[in-house]
DNA sequence: ACACTGTAGGGAAAAGCCCGGG
DNA sequence: ACCCGGGCTTTTCCCTACAGTG
């Protein structure tokens, strides 16, 4: 095992630096800075906290508080955003749950994120795999009555191991049921990879079939009614921890189990602080305290409020910087700084073009599957596209709201009435050039 | 009959504006 | 207060069909 530890450490090196290329991305931030972290700091602050005893004497008060005490020590949450002590978090439970064998090793490298420590254990169950066939090799006739004496340590972790590559066989088997944008979305996020294996990058990010059959919320109200966020089924969505379960799919969990949260007795979530609560509170009640001094249009939160006035202010505090161009939040700024930078992470699994953003996606995905969610009341034709639409129900209401300021003409579209303008411009050159 | 031109309509992609949850 | 993502609207371009005209 410790001639296998070198190459393992080389190789984990290697994904995490070459591999993973230039493109790094602001979801691999939570990562990096993990990463940052001197390792034997935090491994001892994790091991003072895991291997804190209960002494009687101290009373289940104190030994609740030293146990409070060791965890701040440990997940550091002042410094940490939240992805990053789930992930110290969800490591230490794969840790734990990984057979003493495994464990062991793996903790000897000491794996400082989920996927590190995941890279780690498939690389060790290759590597056994490799052995195993060698020992096959060797005993050959004998194997038989060799696998009739397996040692206990040997019999749980091969159950493990035959649990853990079974599942993944069979997930192999299924997926090639599935659809092709799932299967490609495993190419991203999936372990046969290796180039990617340590590390699903969202800014390659496919949408599963799951993802396809239900539409986003919002949309769900919009463009296909009937469908709500509730009746989605638990779908896959590929993040910066690679799949996951949406919001629509699972029950929503308490961020510490501790009697002292405030629980919100509408849905029962619990919060640190009366304030969140309060807040949180509001999505129930439907109640908006903030109203905009400008407009009157009321909102739930504070911050809504200060967003929403930069509207009648003007005040546009982003700026690209590229071209530099303000706008109103940072999430805007980002997207248009896609256009510069011609990041695309969205890719169709159908005829892999790309997309700055997941709707565009969505809306070119209706091209492939025919998909025209909005009907027209007055004909019944069907669009893709709610501006198809409403231009459409122009023809029937005889609506032209735009008017040529040269002839006075107007028409249903504006770009009908550029290309119609072009012509009374084609017609003044023509004139400058009879002058000529 | 044919070519040309302008208009209309549909499809698709891209960008901006704004809101709201965590 | 910040981050992030989503919904909605607007804009623009491309393509095709069709009617009018010479």
């Amino acid at each position: 095992m410790a001639r296998l530890l070198p190459d393992l450490c080389k190789e984990t090196q290697l994904a995490e630096s070459g591999l993973w290329g230039s493109d790094k991305v602001s979801c691999l931030k939570v990562k990096e800075e993990v990463l940052e972290e001197e390792p034997a700091s935090s491994e001892a602050q994790r091991q003072h906290f895991r291997q804190f005893g209960y002494q009687e004497n101290e009373g289940p008060r104190e030994v609740c508080n030293q146990l409070w005490e060791l965890c701040n020590l440990w997940l550091k949450p002042e410094r940490h955003t939240k992805e990053q002590i789930l992930e110290l978090v969800v490591l230490e439970q794969f840790l734990a749950v990984l057979p003493a064998e495994v464990q062991n090793w793996v903790r000897d490298v000491e794996p400082e994120n989920c996927s590190q420590a995941v890279a780690l254990v498939e690389d060790f169950l290759l590597r056994q795999q490799k052995d195993e066939r060698q020992e096959e090799l060797m005993l050959g006739p004998f194997k038989e009555e060799a696998a009739h004496f397996p040692t206990a340590e040997d019999a749980s972790s091969d159950t493990w191991r035959r649990v853990i590559l079974g599942e993944m066989k069979q997930e192999e088997e299924e997926d090639d049921d599935r659809d092709t944008a799932l299967l490609a979305s495993e190419r991203v996020c999936g372990e046969d990879d290796p180039d990617r294996s340590t590390d699903p990058r969202p800014h390659e990010v496919l949408l599963g079939i799951a993802e396809w059959n239900s539409p986003d919320p919002g949309e769900a109200s919009e463009s296909l009614p009937g469908s709500h966020p509730e009746n989605r089924r638990d779908k896959l969505v590929c993040g910066p921890q690679g799949y996951q379960p949406a919001k629509g799919g699972v029950a929503v969990q308490p961020r510490i189990q501790d009697e002292r949260l405030k629980k919100c007795p509408e849905c029962g979530k619990g919060f640190v602080w009366r304030s969140e609560l309060i807040e949180h509170q509001r999505s129930h009640t439907g109640e908006r305290p903030y109203s905009c001094s400008y407009c009157g249009k009321s909102f739930s939160r504070k911050s809504y409020i200060i967003k929403h006035e930069r509207i009648h202010t003007g005040e546009k505090p982003y700026i690209c910087s590229h071209c530099g161009k303000g706008f109103i939040s940072k999430s805007d700024l980002i997207k248009h700084e896609r256009t510069h930078t011609g990041e695309k992470p969205y890719i169709c699994p159908d005829c892999g073009r790309s997309f700055s953003r997941k709707q565009f996606l969505v809306t070119h995905r209706r091209t492939h599957t025919g998909e025209k969610p909005y009907k027209c009341s007055e004909c019944g034709k069907s669009f893709s596209q709610r501006t198809c639409l409403v231009i459409h129900e122009r023809a029937h209401t005889g609506e032209k709201p735009f008017k040529c300021l040269v002839c006075g003409k107007s028409f249903g579209r504006r770009d009908i009435l550029m290309t119609h303008q072009k012509l009374h411009t084609r017609e003044k050159a023509f004139q400058c050039a009879d002058w000529l």
